[in-house]
RNA sequence: GGGCGCAUAGCUCAGUGGUAGAGCACUGCCUUCACACGGCAGGGGUCCGUGGUUCGAACCCACGUGCGCCCA
């Protein structure tokens, strides 16, 4: 059946891709060189945004073109949980539906509610990744949170805790107060908004008052006054009332005179206002503000590191949901014990400290702009405050709540991800893992070599389980000799003792190992219920004491990324010890864009390392960002956001990843355009159609039919051409060179395949010699099958269509092979080149000449050579057909009426006759001589200064010269057909 | 303030020491029997600026200008 005229892909794709997954296709083949590549795993949430489709169109890319060169490839699939955003999506869900909350339901039953939607919603991205022809292998797909996965992730929490390299601790965190939990700093997007600075007097203690002195760059001054006060500058006044110090540069001869002093926070109950100290430390700027910075070390990053620097104490002010706290002693209690932790050099405990609320008990329970208010009121009113700025600053957004996060001092699990650190900063070094472009190393050490420790618990309830069990303190630190048998496992966390287990029965097994199996440890819901289970247990363990105790499980889930470091071990089976996990690890290549580098990929290879002892991949290949044709980035608010579906429905699929790989040049982000998304949609039709010429001729691959065996120069020329195209493919893709690639596989099926191969074979198939007509039908189709081979990788879908209406053969093109035989022909490729250039120029003239394409003229070669001679014999027919000549003829001079042409420096007439315009001829020959005249002058230029011709390598030396004689040679050419065009 | 990057045709971008390129857009001609989602031909450049290195610089170095991004 004759192929339609063009390619249809709506209902194509889908059948297509139906096909491959039906057979098989994407399943490893057992055979040959392992090749794995793991996919970034998408939110179960998600849906297919650009930034995906050219993520897998790049990886499936590698991987058909590895699986085609006959690897054992492993394209592994799956999703991740992504905890807060997907209990925000099925929470947003409860609410619109008016259902109960998920507090109201209580944990079990919201967790199952979110299995219950993962399970009804999931589908959309995978069937979005198989519109886009992504070869996974479905077949091996896996979950973050399904049971293989959370194993993986309970044996690593649970050795990393043993091995002390997890702990919890009380840091600071980014609290979101809408979900109540910490997050990571990617889930913090800083935005600048318009802001203010708030300019405060603390007035120093005891009346007390110095010099205050400012000078000029030239050490004039400009300023000397007495002051009572310090000034400071703050963007957030309402964590005044925190501070535990203010700082200032140790170089800053302003406030030398103070240092060491005491100031008063001006705000809350005069009585009761607290005094704190003058310190220096390297952080304030000396020309920001007013260089000196007050410290709030609970709420604000920079100012806990002052904190732990100083030993200033961190005092909380706000509770989970940023509200001033409204817990604990009244505010005259808490700020006395306050002020005497400021008064000795004696720090009491974290806990103790952070039991101290200094809020004043009018601003208690108050969001925190509303005591943001009240404080600038309280100092307005009383005169401290100096003045007010407008100023943009940054603030943190959380990314999916859309509020201002909130630096909180909380206990959170953290790795000490600084000694899993070491080793993959080693990795990289040694290049056992290589980024491409390997600018993106830098990046990576920078954040390795300076990496704080990670926080993996998550205030959530969809996720990991934290598998820790708490259970009393019956005995104390370091008086119990078991402790020190059960190397190392148990910590004490705020006064209790907690065991990791990957099961509660494992847990229990420790604790009663602890307190002797005359324990019986039972579990418990939460802290509250063991509060009141252990009530009057309190006694510490007598070993004549048989009871019971409560144990409970910590109630925070891990951090999302704390699965995902595992995804490429934990998908091929670990901790079992499968045949996929020796044959595939390391894998090949990770393919992501460069924002998780420190989030994901710096995790997967301390996570790698550790448990592997092996990198987790080759290479890293860092793609870029897409971005709308202008070089916008694409945000919903600039409604500039294109959803890939939209391009696949309306152009096909094969356009849309053709032109993301043909945009993917390195280190530079990708500008998307519509218009040139219909370009490729072009190019698949042309591809198409030249298919159709094929088969309308007849043409297939017969039997046996061997490239290195042809006799016709166009059919040599065309397999050297195939040869040289694959090559450069080949080479492109295997430098992740995927522009190149693109274009080069789309230079060689357009501009070679259809622009000349094809036209050149017209008048061959069309001639009356039959073995030349069978051997050129044979070898376009041999040349249209590499062209589907090669496009393959990029064009799946139009090129397998093709594949199977354009032959009788076995199975799919995505599992055929992209070698072939080798062919090169120079003196094939130099006739060829001769022909082009011939049919180019008299194609050339007559636009010029304006001759009618109808016209056909007699080409006359003048003084031609025996090789030209012959040249001319064999490529008339298609000289002729192309160049639209009446004839070719030879002669020693030309006729009347004659434009006159230089090719590879012999001359040509042109009998353009009636159609002569004596002038133009003469501009366009003026026009040529110009531009001879231009390269001769070039290279003469070269060649007459001494020391180019002394210090160049040869070979330069050599091809000036030989520039320099071949436009000379072509100037006495064209000067010559101007004399003759004089003499008329 | 620290770090990374970009500036080449109208637009989007390749090119990384030796002849300035592609796609799109533009202009002219062509409904020629694969394809008008096409064919043929053509116009279009201070390779951001200034200095330096070099026989030779779009390319290497320095400084400057403009624009991004990341971190603080």
């Amino acid at each position: 059946m004759p192929l339609d005229k063009s390619f249809d892909h709506t209902d194509a794709e889908a059948s297509i891709y139906e096909a491959w997954e039906r057979d098989g296709c994407f399943e490893p083949s057992g055979t040959g060189e392992p090749f794995c590549v793991v996919i970034p795993p998408p939110n179960v949430t998600g849906s297919l945004h650009m930034g995906h489709a050219l993520n897998n169109t790049l990886q499936d890319i590698l991987v058909r073109f590895e699986r085609m060169r006959g690897k054992d490839v492993l394209w592994q699939v799956g999703t991740d949980h992504a905890g807060i955003a997907t209990q925000m999506v099925v929470e947003r869900q409860l609410m619109e539906r008016q259902e109960p909350s998920r507090r109201e339901m209580g944990r079990e039953a919201f967790v199952e509610r979110v299995w219950q939607w993962k399970e009804e919603s999931a589908g959309r991205i995978q069937n979005q990744l198989r519109r886009l022809g992504a070869s996974v292998d479905w077949s091996r797909e896996r979950f973050t949170m399904d049971e293989g996965l959370s194993a993986a992730v309970r044996k690593v929490f649970v050795s990393l805790y043993n091995e002390g390299l997890i702990y919890r601790g009380k840091r600071l965190v980014n609290w979101d107060p809408k979900f109540e939990t910490a997050i990571s700093d990617l889930e913090v997007e800083s935005r600048e908004v318009q802001g203010h600075m708030w300019h405060f007097k603390y007035p120093l203690a005891d009346g007390k008052t110095y010099e205050y002195v400012e000078k000029d760059e030239e050490g004039n001054e400009t300023l000397r006054e007495t002051r009572d006060y310090i000034a400071i500058a703050t963007t957030r006044p309402e964590t005044m009332l925190g501070d535990g110090a203010v700082a200032v540069h140790p170089s800053d001869e302003r406030y030398a005179p103070i240092v060491g002093a005491l100031c008063e926070i001006p705000v809350g109950p005069k009585e009761h206002r607290r005094k704190i100290p003058i310190i220096t430390d390297e952080y304030p700027d000396k020309d920001f503000g007013s260089g000196a910075v007050k410290i709030t070390g609970a709420h604000d990053f920079n100012d806990y590191q002052v904190a732990k620097r100083g030993n200033i104490p961190l005092y909380r002010l706000m509770d989970g949901q940023a509200r001033m706290r409204d817990d604990g002693a009244p505010y005259a209690e808490a700020s006395a014990a306050a002020q005497a932790i400021a008064e000795t050099s004696e720090l009491p405990g974290e806990a103790e400290v952070d039991a101290i609320n200094l809020v004043p008990e009018e601003y208690r329970g108050l969001d925190r702009y509303e005591a943001r208010k009240a404080v600038v009121a309280q100092c307005e009113a009383e005169g401290s405050l100096i003045r007010i700025e407008d100023k943009p600053i940054m603030q943190p957004f959380g990314d999916r709540s859309g509020v201002v996060i909130e630096p909180m001092l909380t206990d959170q699990w953290f790795v000490d991800a600084e000694k899993l650190a070491g080793p993959a900063i080693e990795a990289v070094r040694e290049g056992k893992t290589r980024f491409v472009p390997s600018n993106w190393d830098k990046t990576f050490y920078q954040w390795m070599e300076n990496i704080e420790p990670w926080c993996i618990s998550r205030q959530l309830w969809w996720g990991h389980r934290v598998p820790v069990w708490y259970g009393p303190e019956l005995i104390r630190e370091g008086t119990n000799n078991r402790w020190d048998g059960m190397g190392g496992r148990g910590q004490w966390n705020g006064g209790m003792v907690t065991f990791a287990g990957q099961s509660v029965e494992e847990a229990v097994s420790y604790f009663e190992w602890l307190y002797d199996h005359s324990i019986k440890a039972e579990t418990v819901d939460g802290f509250e219920d063991f509060r009141s289970f252990n009530e009057g247990n309190s006694d510490y363990y007598d070993e004549n004491d048989v009871r019971s105790i409560a144990i409970f499980q910590d109630p925070d889930v891990l951090d999302t990324w704390f699965s995902s470091a595992l995804w490429p071990f934990s998908t091929l089976g670990w901790p079992e010890e499968t045949s996929e996990l020796g044959r595939f690890y390391p894998t090949a290549v990770l393919s992501t864009a460069f924002d998780i580098i420190f989030f994901w990929v710096a995790r997967m290879m301390m996570m790698g390392l550790h448990f592997q002892k092996e990198v987790p991949f080759r290479d890293v290949y860092i793609h870029a960002i897409v971005r709308d044709e202008h070089g916008q980035k694409m945000s919903k608010s600039k409604g500039n956001v294109v959803d890939p579906l939209d391009w696949m429905d309306k152009y096909g699929t094969d356009a849309l990843r053709f032109c993301l790989a043909s945009q993917a040049t390195q280190g530079r982000d990708l500008n998307l355009s519509e218009q040139r998304v219909e370009g490729y949609r072009n190019f698949r039709t042309k591809i198409w159609n030249a298919a159709r010429f094929v088969e309308m001729n007849g043409a297939s691959v017969p039997e046996g039919f061997d490239p290195t065996a042809l006799k016709q120069p166009l059919n040599r020329w065309i397999a050297h051409e195939a040869t040289e195209a694959r090559a450069a493919v080949t080479a492109s893709i295997e430098a992740y060179r995927f522009d190149d690639a693109a274009n080069a596989a789309y230079r060689f099926a357009w501009n070679v395949y259809c622009d000349w191969a094809l036209e050149l074979a017209k008048p061959i198939l069309n001639g009356e010699d039959e073995a030349a007509a069978a051997e050129t039908r044979a070898t376009l189709a041999w040349a249209l099958d590499r062209i589907l081979v090669l496009l393959h990788p990029f064009m799946p879908f139009v090129t397998e269509a093709l594949w199977k209406e354009t032959g009788t053969r076995d199975g799919h093109l995505m599992l055929a092979r992209w070698e072939a035989a080798a062919v090169r022909d120079e003196a094939a490729a130099a006739e060829m080149a001769f022909v082009i250039a011939l049919v180019s120029e008299v194609r050339s003239v007559r636009a010029e000449m304006n001759v009618p394409p109808s016209a056909k003229l007699p080409l006359i070669a003048l003084g031609a050579d025996e090789a030209t001679h012959d040249r001319l014999a064999a490529q008339a027919p298609a000289i002729t057909a192309l160049a639209r000549l009446s004839g070719i003829e030879e002669a020693d001079a030309p006729p009347a009426g004659a434009a006159q042409i230089v090719v590879e420096g012999r001359s040509y007439a042109l009998g353009v006759a009636e159609h002569i315009d004596l002038a133009a001829e003469n501009a366009r020959l003026d026009k040529e001589i110009g531009k001879t005249r231009g390269e001769i002058a070039k290279a003469e230029g070269k060649l007459g200064n001494e020391r180019f011709v002394q210090n160049a390598p040869e070979a330069v030396v050599a091809e000036e010269r030989e520039r320099k004689a071949k436009f000379t040679a072509q100037l006495e050419k064209l000067e010559a057909a101007k004399a003759r065009l004089a003499a008329l």
